[in-house]
Order: structure tokens, then sequence, then C-alpha cells
DNA sequence: TTGATAATGATAACCCGTTATCAAAATAAT
DNA sequence: ATTATTTTGATAACGGGTTATCATTATCAA
């Protein structure tokens, strides 16, 4: 039978605690805090069995590699932005609504996926931010 | 310099002739249609030489590989819908507009992707067409 | 035509996110 | 506590899409 274990509790509290979408490097770091040990490959097999079980749900984007939020949150239908200086990504509540309509004639729409991009609230804007050219200080929220 | 060769006429052709976004293996299948011999190196580097040039742009989808469209087509700001049968791209376009709005506070938006998914119109729906379980027939254009 | 050099095709190598392997450790029923 | 079994962590292997390698071929200016 599943047992509970403390790097499993730490993975699955982790992902219900965020309240956006965390990429799998992103739970490694955060679970980290908890269970100083964890590995890359257990962080992998948890959400692999989070999935399955329906507790969590993987967000695709664009050239990015998947996101997992706590189905809890995301059972009503919204979507993703995500900032182009840090790469993290956050829940948009809203929907344009009525997007069946710009499908082509003859075409059936089953669903959508929307994504916003642009600069979150902690990075510095690239475009008020003015300074020299090729001072590339890293800025807060950076991710390498 | 840079040189007119067969191949690089018949993938750049290829693409804007398309009408829709196409993948690698798409853009060498059809311009095998008049160069044969044609490779898939080859695809992959005039694309990316095409891309360069600007001559063509990439489209980025949700877990799927890039599709490439000619940027002639592609300077409307337009989006993108993928049939879940066959696993073609085609452009819409329309855009429902003024997404800023649905962003966080805060947060800056500079730009949007919004991908529509379900049936195009020379796929049978999944959801009209009844048959007995475990009838796998291949159906016209699907893609192995 | 010739010759310098850019481009091609076949395939090996690469990248990177993910999965498999396996000995060691942790869990939970007894 | 004992023991059967699951889970873990380290790391090798995997897979697919893409890029590098290199001998051969094609292009084009002279």
């Amino acid at each position: 039978m599943e047992r509970s274990t403390r790097q499993r509790t730490a993975i699955s509290s982790v992902i219900d605690a965020a309240g956006r979408p965390l990429s799998t490097q992103e739970v490694l770091d955060a679970a980290q805090v908890d269970v100083p040990t964890l590995g890359l490959a257990t962080v992998y097999r948890n959400l692999k069995l989070l999935v399955d079980s329906g507790d969590i749900a993987a967000v695709t984007l664009p050239g990015d590699s998947p996101r997992y939020e706590s189905t809890l949150h995301a059972h009503e239908h919204h979507h993703h932005f995500q900032c182009t200086t840090c790469k993290r990504v956050f829940d948009v509540h809203d929907c344009p609504g009525d997007l069946a309509r710009l499908a082509p004639k003859g075409f059936t729409v089953e669903r959508h996926d929307l994504t916003l991009y642009g600069c979150c609230d902690e990075c510095p804007s690239p475009r008020k931010v003015l300074r020299p050219a090729g001072d590339a200080r890293p800025e807060p929220g950076a991710r390498d």
C-alpha cells in the first residue's frame, strides 16, 4: 500500500501552498527547506503519482517545461501569465470567453490555452529600467 | 556568399505556399516532392537561416515541437488552432483583444499567445463518430 | 571550363528533461 | 523489535528534437 513519507508530504504541501504553478526545480527547492536531502528523482516520481491521483495538474506552456498546480485551485477555468524576466508562472483567473467563434468554419473547438507574457510585479520591467549596454547585473527574482 | 540551391528554394516556397504553420517533418515531406533527395539536416539548417533572416517565424505551442510560417502572413497579429486528431496547426486570424486587463495588478503585459484545440474540418470529430470500442481504424488525416 | 568555396546528405553526437536501476533507508503491520 | 515491503537518493540511461561533423556535390565568379 502507499506509504506516507516526509518527502511526499513536503512535495504535496509545497504545491498546495504555492498559489501558482511550480516547475520541478521550484518544487525541489521549496521542498528541500523541509527535507534537505530530497532528490530530484523523488520529485519526479511524486509529481507523477500526484498527477495520476488527480491531486495536481500539469500546466504546459509554449517552449517551456511543465509546471504543476493543485487541482483544488485549478478546477475553475483559468489561464496563465509568465514573466519574461524570472520565468515564473502565475494564475490569471479571468478568461475572455467565447473563443470558439474565432476558429475557421467547419472546425470544432473543444478547449483553449491562453498565456500572457510580460513583467511580474517583483521584476524590474526591462522597458522601464534603462542602463548602459553590457551592464548585465543580475536582477532580483532572476533565475539562471 | 549565400548561394541559391534547389533545396533552399523548395523549402522556402513550401512554407510560403502552405497557408498554415508547418512542422520540420511537414516541410521535409512537402519539399521532397520537388527535391526527393532532400535530407532532414538541410531542412533544419535552412529553417534556421530563414528565421534569422526574418523570412519565416517559429510558432511554439504548448507541449509540441515548433512550426514555421511565412512572416508575410504572420505580420498581422493572429493566433493558432491545433487539431487534436491530426496535430496540424492552422491560423486563426482573429483575436479577442484587450487581454492585458486579465493580468494581476502590478503586472505588465507585453504579448500573449492563444491556442485553440479541437477538430479540423478534415478529421472526423471523435465526439460525432461512434464506433465499437477497440476499433482503431486509422482516420483520414491521421499522422502516426 | 575551371577553381574556390558554399551547401548538401548521412549519421554521429548533443542537449535536457525525464525515467530506470539498485543498494540503502524508512515505513507500518505484526 | 522484527520483518516484509515501499520509498528514497545517486546516477546511469533514455528519447526526441536539434546540431555538428565531414566527405561529396553543387554553385557561381572568373
